[in-house]
RNA sequence: GGGCCUGUAGCUCAGUUGGUUAGAGCGCACGCCUGAUAAGCGUGAGGUCGGCAGUUCAAGUCUGCCCAGGCCCA
């Protein structure tokens, strides 16, 4: 019954495919959700990507981190529900719209239908699902997709409006002004995406109009600004509260200025007198236009702005606060007051009468001329810099305009905020008091509402007679207030029956349900906005199950989430959005929530460190990779190359790297165990078994390192250092193939069937099966190959997937920490034997007498003795001696261990390393070597006591033999070489010719053949001495040495030592 | 302009509470081993640890300033 042939072809998405299909055909992802379905449950949120876009290589990071953990955690019985999410909704899917129907602006969306344009967001939103699904799958994410929450469902649209409505009950919304960069022309706002496709160089006016300073005769304020067309909205003028500023006398005026301008726009001034921008604050102006008063607070005085520069204009800067966002905070927090002269087209209004109805920008001509004809403009420049135009209409600029909108007063709860956020595990750590803490010290209110189309809307209606607002928690509760709310909408599903139920919540069906006021018996409207999408996806927590109108049990169970993670960019996204809507939500809760842990993964570059941009086209798309060399090999590039919190470099190049760190030995390993096993007959059920303490040293080194592997990764996972955890994986393949593999061949191909080869099988088979489990998570596809071979094939009951699999516990009587150290210097050592070998070209298959070791730690020698026969196999001698008195050979260096002499000696230290300097090494070696200690004499008469702690005696080789020295000692080869050892260096060479052709004649691994070997008589001499060593590694039944090799069916020829041999096989 | 992160070999990255002689893999050169063979091993070359100053007996590591890249914000 032997195990499944491992494939000689390596193809890893060939295997995969496979894998998947297997998964499917089984549903193992649902039967691993139903294993632990009783279990504790960790929680996992899925934050909503956005479909409507193809995913690229950044997805495929956050979605095999998010896949990591959730399998980890199942391995290790927890039940871990996988909800999918899509995000729906958002200002990018308008824009796709628009764009595919080549419309844009309020007025074209509404020209168009805006029913008609919310069926086509929907539309675009899900077009490309299907390409994330596939992507989804075939990286083996697994997640549940049949089951997602879909931001615009009606039952995630009336979880929003709750909450929306309890922060209205609360007294948490209002009404206020934002900024925006707006497009009069759309009658529309942009997105700082929007916005930024859209910058054009452009010469502007720049100009300096003075303000007269009431109370100080013939002196003036010299104003700057690059748009004259707000000074009739102006308020009020900004200094630099640092920066000197002037009085300049020039002629009859005197004028305000920053003092390092003074001579360049006044020249031939007189300056009067210096001050600083703090002396100027709180005087006051007239203003250059007067059509109308500002309101919501003071107006005309200078006031104090850190924003304000030197660099351009006069330093004092001329502030409209419903033009500029600068302007509009600072005015707020100056207690200044607002004037908007400009309507939404972007004309001046009727109290402009001067200019009602012009275009703000086409005017600016005429408002200079105006000033300069009333002598206030003082000086007129033109200023080039980059200015925003509408991407879609690129004559027309763009504005800041102050909009009407709805705020959450989120400031209430900073403070709260702030305490969550001190509770969450955020990975890595420095995004808590780093870039998110300081986001949150910064909180201010949330500008809630949209001026747009799709998106859930804002859920609060006003009453049109005594503007009474109500908040409707749900379609439900709207109902209570009015039953035929929604008989619009009714009578038109019946008339077409695709209509989508969802869109009852949506623009435009929702803009016509009216409630009667609770009041005055009035009508009541809804407001017109819509909201901001990412108060959508922080409402995910508990609007993902419909909460609190539905599935309040649900909710419960899953909330707060263990472990979330996304990309650094969510940080003033996402994560934030989470946090505050859930500090405003749930602030009897305990602490930390709507998630305990985060990983703040860093972004997916090209292989220079530039994003990677379709445009640029410098990146090749997660299919590519994926068919070339498979997800195994993405994911784990994604898991090894660097911590992921770290940007990282991909490239196809990279990910091919990564997969021969680790899985290719892995597969190496494993395939190497199919072969030799199924040749043996080797079956872990029925093959005599020993128990690991009565195995090689060998046997008991790796497996002690597969469970200090388990014990290391189970610790870091825990800790969600996953980058630490492939690392120890990397480490163990690597030991696993690089020595336990490599020395055990011999055992591994001897003949008999002996214990000691059958320890070897049950190791080997022992430690894969082991690392499949510890790497399921990682790579969950070879590791699933590697399960269904080598253990279900022989265990029927074994868990029908890996996945099922529990993770296993480690046997901490199975780990020899001792045994692990006394290997790395045997490895050490080896290494320095071939190194020597390399130098003084001896070549490894010519045996060698005898090798001499001189261990760095002479302590240790007791304990590597036992490795001799390990050590004199691998360097290929006959002879292995241990000795401390290697006299001419080695000489012996000391080195202070400031560590431990740090807190001895402090200041001293240059004294006490003159002092060792000047000591002869070899002295201080044998001291420490009989007493245990050395007594250091500094100065005339202190002495003080040191031990091996202080002093570290390395050993060193000496020139002109054939010896290497390094940290683990000195190894030194006898060179000379006797004709016993000649022969049998011929022997192996032949022997490893012979086997060369073996291959080559494609022979399977097991077929005897009969060999033929003629030439020079010396080897051949060497040959017949060897003949039975050549027999049996050869498999040859029969060895005709000197007949000459004619007739062979496949032949080799040859130098040994320089002199001529013809080699000849044929299948017996 | 501000905040956060990153900067160590040609490339990708490690580097413990500061401990003096900074590591690994890849690539390159040379060699070895091999019935795991499209693998494996060894050796070598390759570093002003981004720069400058400071603290310290001792700085890749701590502090300040500066430079470059990334992200977020303005």
């Amino acid at each position: 019954m032997p195990f499944d042939k491992v494939p000689q072809k390596i193809d890893f998405p060939a295997g995969e495919k496979a894998v998947l299909a297997f998964w499917k055909e089984h549903g193992i992802f649902d039967k691993t959700l139903a294993k632990n379905a009783d279990g504790e449950t960790f929680v996992f949120f899925e934050g909503p990507p956005t479909a409507n876009g193809t995913p690229h290589n950044g997805h495929v990071l956050t979605r095999v981190i998010k896949d990591l953990f959730p399998r980890y955690k199942t391995m290790r019985g927890y039940n871990v529900p996988r909800k999918a999410g899509w995000d729906t909704h958002g200002l990018p899917v308008e824009v796709e719209v628009e764009k595919e129907l080549g419309i844009h602006g309020k007025e074209a969306i509404q020209e168009y239908g805006v029913e008609a344009f919310t069926e086509k967001c929907i539309e675009s939103v899900f077009r490309y699902t299907d390409a994330w699904r596939e992507l989804t799958e075939r990286i083996g994410f697994w997640v549940d997709l049949d089951d997602a929450y879909v931001t615009y469902h009606q039952s995630y649209v009336e979880s929003v409006w709750w909450a929306l409505s309890r922060l209205f009950e609360k007294g948490l919304l209002y009404q206020g002004h934002k900024i925006v960069w707006w497009w009069p022309q759309g009658g529309t706002a942009l997105s700082a995406g929007e916005v930024g496709l859209g910058y054009k160089e452009v010469d502007d006016p720049s100009i300096f109009v003075r303000f007269p300073v009431i109370g100080k005769e013939n002196t003036a304020i010299l104003a700057w600004t690059t748009t004259p067309w707000t000074l009739p909205s102006n308020t009020a003028v900004a200094v630099h509260p640092e920066i000197a500023y002037a009085y300049v006398k020039l002629g009859d005026e005197t004028l305000i200025i920053a003092a390092d301008h003074a001579e360049k726009l006044v020249p031939g001034g007189e300056v009067l007198a210096t001050v600083p921008g703090t002396e100027l604050v709180g005087l006051r102006y007239t203003p250059p236009f007067n059509y109308a008063e500002p309101t919501g607070g003071r107006a005309h005085e200078v006031i104090a702005a850190d924003f304000v520069t030197q660099e351009t204009g006069s330093g004092l800067v001329h502030m409209a606060p419903a033009f500029g966002e600068d302007d509009f905070k600072y005015a707020a927090e100056h207690g200044i007051g607002m004037l908007q002269l400009i309507t939404s087209e972007g004309r001046f209004d009727e109290r402009v009468t001067d200019f009602a109805g012009r275009f703000c920008k086409e005017a600016d001509r005429d408002i200079i001329r105006n000033l300069k004809s009333r002598g206030i403009l003082f000086r007129e420049e033109s200023y080039r810099h980059n200015y925003p135009f509408c991407w879609r209409a690129d004559t027309d600029p763009l504005i800041q305009y102050a909009r009407p909108a709805w705020f959450i007063r989120t400031t209430e709860v900073t403070q709260q905020a702030i305490a969550n956020n001190q509770q969450i595990n955020w990975i890595p750590e420095h995004i808590k008091d780093g870039r998110f803490g300081d986001w949150l010290r910064n909180n201010v209110d949330w500008a809630l509402s949209r001026e747009r189309f799709w998106g859930t809307p804002l859920n609060i209606w006003i009453c049109d007679s005594c503007d009474h607002r109500a908040a409707p928690s749900s379609a439900a509760d709207i109902e209570r207030r009015n039953p035929d709310a929604f008989a619009a909408f009714a009578e038109a599903k019946a008339q077409n029956p695709s209509l989508s139920d969802h869109l009852k919540v949506h623009k435009p069906w929702i803009d016509n349900v009216t409630i009667p006021c609770e009041a005055c018996g009035g009508t009541m409207h809804r407001v017109p906005e819509v909201i901001d999408c990412w108060f959508d996806s922080g409402c995910m927590p508990f609007a993902q199950w419909g909460y609190p109108h539905q599935n309040k049990e649900k909710f419960e169970q899953s909330w707060p989430a263990d472990f979330i993670s996304e990309a650094v960019d969510q940080t003033r996204g996402w994560f934030y959005s989470l946090l505050m809507i859930s500090t405003l939500l749930f602030e009897e809760r305990e602490l930390p929530h709507p998630f305990k842990t985060c990983i703040v993964l860093g972004h997916v570059t090209d292989k220079n460190g530039k994003k990677e941009s379709k445009s640029k086209g410098n990146y090749t798309p997660p299919d590519k990779i994926l068919e070339s060399d498979g997800a195994d090999a993405m994911r784990w590039y994604f898991y090894a190359a660097n911590p992921p919190w770290n940007n990282t470099r991909y490239s196809p190049e990279a990910v091919r790297l990564g997969q021969q760190e680790f899985l290719l030995k892995l597969r190496n390993v494993y395939a190497f165990f199919e072969i030799y096993a199924n040749i043996d007959g080797f079956w872990p059920t029925t093959t005599p078994k020993r128990p690991v303490s009565e195995r090689a040293q060998l046997d008991r080194w790796i497996i002690g390192e597969l469970h200090m592997t388990l014990r290391d990764v189970t610790a870091l996972m825990d800790d969600y250092r996953l980058y630490d955890a492939a690392q120890r994986l990397i480490a163990l393949a690597d030991g696993l193939s690089n020595w336990y593999v490599r020395r055990s061949r011999a055992r591994f191909w001897a003949k008999e069937q002996s214990a000691d080869k059958w320890d070897a099988y049950h190791t080997l088979w022992e430690v894969l099966t082991g690392l499949a489990h510890i790497a399921a998570p990682f790579v969950p596809f070879i590791s699933e190959q590697i399960h269904q071979n080598l253990m279900r094939n022989p265990y029927p009951d074994a868990p029908e997937s890996i996945h099922l699999a529990d993770w296993p516990a480690y046997d901490e009587a199975l780990i020899d920490e001792a045994l692990s150290l006394e290997m790395k210097t045997v490895r050490d050592v080896v290494s320095l034997g071939l190194q020597t070998r390399a130098t003084y070209k001896l070549k490894v298959r010519q045996p060698l007498k005898m090798v001499e070791i001189v261990l760095g730690h002479a302590d240790l020698t007791a304990r590597i003795e036992p490795y001799a026969e390990l050590i004199a196999d691998e360097l290929n001698v006959k002879q292995v001696v241990f000795t401390q008195d290697a006299g001419d050979l080695v000489s012996y260096m000391v080195k202070p261990n400031y560590r431990a002499l740090g807190p001895v000696f402090g200041k001293r230290m240059p004294e006490v390393r003159k002092a060792l300097d000047g000591l002869a090494p070899d002295g201080i070696r044998r001291e420490l070597a009989e007493s245990g200690e050395y007594r250091l004499h500094l100065g005339d008469d202190e002495v003080f006591t040191l031990n091996s702690e202080h002093v570290q005696v390395t050993v060193q080789a000496k020139e002109g033999y054939a010896a290497a020295g390094g940290a683990a000692g000195v190894v030194i080869l006898e060179e000379a070489l006797d004709d016993a050892l000649i022969a049998e260096g011929h022997a192996r060479e032949v022997t490893s010719r012979i086997q060369a052709l073996r291959k080559q004649a494609d022979l399977d691994y097991t077929d005897r053949i009969s060999v033929r070997i003629a030439g020079d008589a010396t080897v051949l001499a060497a040959c017949e001495t060897w003949r039975d060593y050549i027999a049996r590694e050869t498999l040859a039944d029969d060895v005709t040495i000197g007949q000459g090799a004619d007739g062979a069916a496949h032949m080799t020829e040859f130098k040994v030592d320089g002199a001529d041999v013809v080699a000849g096989i044929t299948p017996a």
